[in-house]
DNA sequence: GAAATAGGTCACGAGGTCAA
DNA sequence: TTGACCTCGTGACCTATTTC
């Protein structure tokens, strides 16, 4: 009897889609006035708002209110207000078939719950490790399948793959995971399933998540096998360097990656030390410890603050977790911790960052074809602007002071959409877990060192090509080639451009590119790093949860991953040299920015 | 609630593309049946066409129609007439993927269809066929007009300005900020010495006047400050109120200012009130409680960072202090007493906030004439370019999300500035002492009550009379008349410029503009101040670091303090005009700096 | 083919009813 | 009063179709 949820329909008996109620916690009968509740406190509800006079409580309000065979004497008004608190009200009333978002929030939250229970009742590991790629599931198992008789096939598919999701976020966000490319590294026979209607986007890309997670026991030898295959046919031995540090996965026989310290003894470390020093000597002409000093001290407070707020959600779970073997290279980590890792980010990243990232493809074509078209047309009403160069322009501002071209007004809001994004960025970055314990010392290092690398993560998918504009989203704009070159000396937009090109040949997912970003927020071969080997921990981590997202992708998910290295050492060479040009240019932006406030901007990236 | 747009395919999580539901206010997903509108209302229109018994409306048709959260209040048949009103109609269905230029060309078409037809018509309600196109169905008629609902609405405040009667529509409470009618509730006698003419403005004691007195005497219950005999030298009576606080300094007799909490008795207070309740339920049209816990939550955590931050320099010699009574006003502190608080805002103020008052005048000036010259040179060589009235602006963006006169740029420049030195100007109040004790709420309720005071207080010095330009140095821009007007609605314009002229009258040092910023972030009479008798007292303090600045600075003192309260009631007025204006616009604001990330503009400033 | 919408489908909840 | 059960309007999602 407990099994069946009233209220409604009687629902077929299987195991709960829902969370229990949150009132009396019965079996929940569904979303009752903004709250997941059971069909009698749903009525008890509704008549308690029909009531004229009001209840009264004998305990002073201290009644629990449990389910109905203890609920015999609860009081009313206890009951009442334990439904006002949970926030039932006729304002929040939602109707209507369920939202996938609310779908999967509710899963999750039930899957916490019985992760919460299991581990209560502490249950012996050694079967558990067995059975599966994940214990969560055993329940959504049975209960997609004890529901498949009585849905229609699409329904089935896009049950099993929302209760998949682990993928929280308000956002929620399907799409995000992969669109054509789902070839997901799943035999097609799990897939198959609704192959019917494949085209619908809305499908397959309705998650990745972790699809993983919802996997049988059974079916995991077929993913081995799977995997197997795969990296077999890579047989590409990758390698990629930046910095000091080498990433050489090797994948035939030892079937691990290695993370080995070279000790600065590489060959590209020197070189790139070389140029770098070189490049240094031209750069910073001027500057001198005190102004580091100086600047040093606001980031800093930022970092402090940003540490004291938001450090409840510690999580220290980390300790066991059985070393499954299932990720296909094999790493120390378990798919699950890897797991975590990403969904914190995406979710701190897709709720609170705003980039170009937080746009699809198609919308940021959109935005650069109108502006294109724009720019065309005002060519042709116009005749073509020449553009001024660089050196007139400052000739005719310093000596009548006048913005010509308007690049004074480009230039500043340019660099105050970058500014206000800043603590966003630096809360990101406290999202890596582990980075803020570092030394705040180091903390100020890594993010000072990636500021570059960051923002072209940012940034580039704004870049096209054909029409030459690029988006700025945290700036609302977006900006023809002419413009641009107004912004950026010559040498630094062509850096950017070939930097976002080279970017764009990877075809990342959003994923991916967040992960990007605090894999290169983590570079633990930044000068004068502290910790080192904190910071090559926690980004070896992140590397191999590119890994895992790169796997989950399909499609030569080793041959990706050397590619992006490579982009990244590019990256850091780019880095370096964008950051030679915009110092050299310093004085010349200080100049004509200088009414605007923008202490971070030059801390970061000059 | 979620950023999806649902029906047809699931939207990407972005920032919306399309207004939102011309029905219901959701989220639209797209153009359906003629009318942007969402999917449920799409889906609604649709059955109630089906129907054949007609609907009922027990209201008599006054039911709001809102989103689905408060939909349960509205009945159907209200909810069917808008959107017959709006113009949804078979006939205007359009299917099939269109363009921008189709779009726009479709609304221009449509509007001049309007245009003609009402011309034509004159009032009768005739043949509506004869006028159509293929889309002549009296409902697309009502549709036009609902495509422009703004103007008319401010055409018909303005009238009301003028009238100076206050209705009880909603929209006609603006009525208290009147230009021509200011109220002042300074004698004349005092204002008439400096300001030469106050031509436009006429000072009647009576509304406020009166209920003063009628304020029982008990009720005073706050601050006694003695005055001793200088005050007696100006010989007259000063009143002054704002909000519902009143600074009565009373100079003859009883030589004692109180400072007496009206207890919201007043009939102002009540007006007040209810008004802001309606201008909130206009402007959190989507949601009430939970956006606003929400982004409370946001200020919240500002405030909070910043108490811990800086959080050494707490003084406690407060204590003894003998009062010396060199002050000539004699208050309950001494001279040092206060200054050290004026230092104390000063420091911070120079040090770490930038707006215009880190300009001298001259500075100021420069700018101002740079751009403008610059500007007629622009006129001369292009011709006038005639502004763009917002109505057909915004008609224009929001089909074919070109911008074309620059204006988008303009805004999201502006507001980012603004944002960006948000942090700083709380870290200002922070530093008046006593302000980071008060509790969170109250702290933002400060914060947000005082945002339009404390902006015109920024940037007022920045206003040329002359060359009717205006200097942002947030922005580190200088607007002209004609892209201010881009930026602000007219009538708020308008109402900045004449307060930016008022203050201006007042010719304030930059260190008395300080004490001032300080002075209205402590309006102890902001609504549902938990502790406003903290405040008063901080307030109260504040002004007599004024008041000493004052007299410091010589020349009949406490004329020029009753100048300057009389402004500052003024101002009051000011800032809940600028309130209701703002809010007005909202959402195309939101919509033209949707790319922009600018929490805390909505929070603080509509 | 891509992008858009009309119309269809059906999982869902509000509110009502009624027996206990 | 309670809560199981019902009816019917809703709205999230889907498919077919149109337009570019
Ligand atoms: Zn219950
Ligand atoms: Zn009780
Ligand atoms: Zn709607
Ligand atoms: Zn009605």
């Amino acid at each position: 009897m407990s099994d069946l949820e009233y209220d409604g329909q009687i629902k077929k008996k299987c195991l709960p889609t829902l969370p229990p109620c949150k009132v009396c916690g019965e079996h929940a009968s569904g979303f009752h006035y903004g709250v997941n509740s059971c069909g009698a406190c749903k009525g008890f509800f509704l008549r308690s708002l029909a009531r004229t006079e009001p209840y009264t409580c004998l305990t002073g309000g201290q009644c629990q209110v449990g389910p109905e065979v203890k609920r015999r004497k609860t009081c009313q008004k206890c009951r009442f207000d334990k439904c006002l608190r949970l926030g039932m009200s006729k304002n929040a009333i939602k109707i209507g078939r369920y939202t996938y978002s609310k779908r999967t929030q509710d899963t999750l939250e039930l899957k916490q719950l019985k992760h919460e229970t299991l581990a209560q009742e502490e249950e012996s590991s050694g079967s558990e490790c067995e059975s599966s790629l994940q214990k969560g599931s055993p329940e959504s198992d049975e209960h997609l399948q004890s529901i498949q008789p009585e849905l229609p096939r699409l329904h089935l598919l896009q049950e099993r793959l929302n209760s998949g999701t682990s993928g929280n976020t308000i956002s929620s966000e399907p799409t995000r995971f992969s669109c054509k490319h789902s070839t997901s590294y799943w035999p097609n026979s799990i897939l198959e399933n609704e192959s019917g209607s494949t085209d619908s986007e809305s499908h397959d890309t309705t998650e990745t998540g972790s699809r993983f997670e919802l996997v049988p026991a059974t079916k995991s030898r077929v993913l081995e096998l799977h995997f197997n295959k795969n990296v077999a046919i890579e047989k590409t031995f990758l390698k990629s360097t930046y910095g000091n540090f080498s990433y050489s996965p090797k994948f035939n026989q030892p079937k691990k990656l290695e993370l080995r310290y070279l000790g600065g003894a590489g060959e590209d470390f020197h070189q790139r030390n070389e140029w770098d020093a070189d490049v240094r000597a031209l750069s910073i002409p001027s500057d001198d410890l005190k102004e580091k000093a100086l600047s040093c001290e606001l980031l800093n407070e930022h970092l402090e603050i940003d540490e004291w707020e938001d450090k409840e959600e510690e999580e220290d779970e980390e300790i066991c977790e059985h070393t499954r073997d299932v990720l296909p290279w094999s790493s120390e980590f378990t798919e699950h911790q890897l797991h975590e890792w990403i969904q914190a980010l995406l979710n701190y990243h897709n709720t609170n960052v705003f980039d170009n990232n937080s746009y699809d493809k198609a919308k940021l074509k959109e935005r650069t074809d109108l502006v294109y078209n724009e720019h065309r047309l005002q060519e042709t009403t116009f005749g073509q602007l020449k553009a001024l160069d660089r050196e007139l322009y400052f000739e005719i501002y310093k000596s009548t002071g006048l913005d010509v071209d308007g690049r004074r007004t480009l230039l500043s809001s340019f660099l105050l959409g970058i500014h206000n994004e800043i603590s966003t960025v630096i809360k990101f970055f406290k999202q890596i877990p582990g980075f803020r314990e570092l030394p705040m010392s180091d903390q100020i290092l890594l993010v000072k060192g990636c500021s570059h690398e960051y923002q072209i993560l940012s940034l580039y998918r704004g870049w096209d090509n054909k029409t030459r504009c690029m988006t700025f989203s945290p700036l609302g704009e977006t900006l023809t080639e002419q413009d641009l070159r107004k912004v950026f000396p010559d040498e630094a937009l062509s850096a950017h451009i070939d930097m976002a090109v080279a970017l764009q040949k990877l075809d990342l997912t959003v994923e991916q590119i967040i992960i990007l970003k605090a894999i290169v927020a983590t570079a633990p071969d930044r000068d004068e790093l502290a910790s080192e080997e904190l910071v090559a921990a926690i980004h070896w981590k992140l590397v191999n949860c590119l890994l895992l997202l790169l796997w989950k992708q399909g499609r030569h998910p080793l041959q990706k991953f050397g590619q992006i290295m490579s982009v990244l050492t590019e990256m850091r060479k780019y880095s370096v040299f964008i950051r030679s040009s915009y110092t050299n240019i310093r004085s010349d932006v200080e100049e004509l920015t200088g009414r605007v406030n923008l202490p971070f901007i030059y801390e970061l990236f000059f």
